[in-house]
DNA sequence: TCTGGGGTCCTAGGACCC
DNA sequence: TCTGGGGTCCTAGGACCC
């Protein structure tokens, strides 16, 4: 088999920097929900030594003395750009994984002009969407991995299919680099004289899954070239669904964490109808502000198996206003919280009861609710208890976001000319 | 003033079954 | 001296990914 992997560079900030001329060439960061900390930076902004993950307050002296600019994240943009570099791997190979937002696994068996392949496939989608991008190639997705960070370095394309390519690209090729190494594991291994890919490959199996189990030994495999994983075209079924915020301030209102919540947990349904699942239990949770230890911390979290798996909203809500009773404290401020739908199940693959349909609720009326929404935006209509079309105290802030350019009619760029 | 928001898989240990 | 031999299910914790 031959994986290739495409992969954008420095995905936030080079979506940003294709609407915006005027960010090109410059350092530039996409801060995280809530502008907390840096999540993408340019090439520019890396070499000012800006870390992944760095709190933004930490990034003001930069702004003035080297002009670092900085964007709140706008993951409907990035969403819909992730979208045009797929339909173009689609286009170009009939078996595609997408894997992240910026990141898809493609099958080049059968290719015989590999590099070629893949240098024609890398300025397609640099002229189609403007999306810079690197192309690794290797006979298992390690090593597809391990090519595309080679790639990045300089070249675009990298293939390490032939082990001569191989052996002198893993030689270098520090081991906490591996996909499937992090910093836990990077210490360990180093600890035991391991630092290269090179290393790891070569060191004694018996010893590898002793020391760390079946997934490093896995790895391992995969970068003596032997693949553990192939491309999974379909998605697997999610097993939960989460959505969870920090407030853009602490927050002691009860009824706000209420809101809060019953907003998260309307969003969560439907991605649960979205995916075509039902949830059978609904978990909530609530944290005070956890960097501020000097103040009174209290980290709620309670879980309830639903009377009958659903879909519906209305059921989920009543689950939350359940779990909600008694659930916060006075004298603490709330920074965070989240909902999640758990034992998610296909519904045509759940028993039937004798007297009652497996699955609560009215598809039918969801099914309306969302295509209002799809066709009107999300948030024409609503339930009351999110507090719908208020502007919440515990709303993310986000003074610098920039327009949602490809998926809203108001906000398409213009062209001067 | 100020620190994201999602996911997955594996393993160990305890409770319980016969 | 000496104390079976299988199983399942659930949970918590730890590691990893972007």
């Amino acid at each position: 088999m031959t994986f290739a992997l495409v992969d954008g560079n420095n995905f936030y900030a080079s979506v940003e920097a294709i609407f915006q001329i005027a960010l090109r060439g410059k350092p530039l960061v996409v801060l995280s929900n809530n502008d907390g900390c840096a999540i993408a930076r340019s090439a520019e902004a890396k070499a000012l030594g800006i870390k992944m993950g760095q709190p933004a307050h930490e990034l003001r002296g930069l702004v003035r003395s080297h002009g670092l600019l900085m964007r709140s994240a706008n993951f409907t943009l990035y969403g819909d750009m992730s979208a045009r570099v797929l339909a173009i791997l689609r286009d170009a190979s009939p078996r595609v994984e997408p894997y992240s937002i910026d990141e898809s696994f493609i099958d080049l068996s059968g290719v015989r002009d590999r590099i070629g392949f893949a240098k024609e496939l890398r300025d397609r989608i640099r002229r189609w969407t403007g999306v810079p991008n690197c192309i690794g190639i290797g006979p298992t997705k390690t090593l597809a991995k391990a090519a595309n960070k080679l790639a990045k370095r300089g070249p675009g394309v990298v293939d390490l299919t032939d082990t001569a390519a191989r052996s002198a690209g893993l030689a270098d090729f520090a081991v906490g680099d591996v996909w499937g190494v992090g910093p836990r594991w990077e210490a360990k291994l180093n600890a035991l004289g391991i630092e290269t890919a090179a290393a790891l490959r070569d060191a004694s199996p018996e010893l590898i899954v002793g020391r760390f189990g079946v997934v490093l030994a896995r790895t391992q495999r995969e970068l003596q070239g032997y693949p553990c994983a192939g491309i999974e075209p379909t998605e697997p079924d999610r097993q939960q669904i989460m959505v969870s915020r920090s407030f853009g301030e602490r927050v002691t209102d009860h009824a706000a964490v209420a809101e809060a919540l019953a907003t998260f947990a309307a969003r969560a349904t439907e991605k649960l109808r979205n995916g075509g699942l039902t949830a059978g239990a609904v978990w909530i949770f609530a944290n005070s502000d956890v960097f501020r230890p000097e103040l009174p911390q209290h980290h709620p979290s309670r879980a309830v198996t639903l009377p009958r798996p659903t879909m519906d909203t209305r059921g989920v809500l009543q689950a939350v206003s359940l779990l909600f009773r008694g659930f916060l404290r006075d004298g603490y401020a709330y920074k965070r919280a989240g909902v999640a739908l758990l034992d998610l199940a296909r519904p045509e693959r759940l028993q039937p009861d004798m007297f009652r349909s497996a699955v609560a609720g009215d598809p039918a009326l969801m099914a309306t609710l969302d295509a209002i929404n799809r066709r009107f935006g999300r948030g024409t209509a609503e339930f009351a208890a999110t507090g719908w079309r208020t502007n919440p105290v515990w709303a993310m802030r986000q003074r610098n976001v920039s327009p949602r350019y490809t998926t809203r009619w108001a906000e398409l760029p213009s062209v001067a000319c």
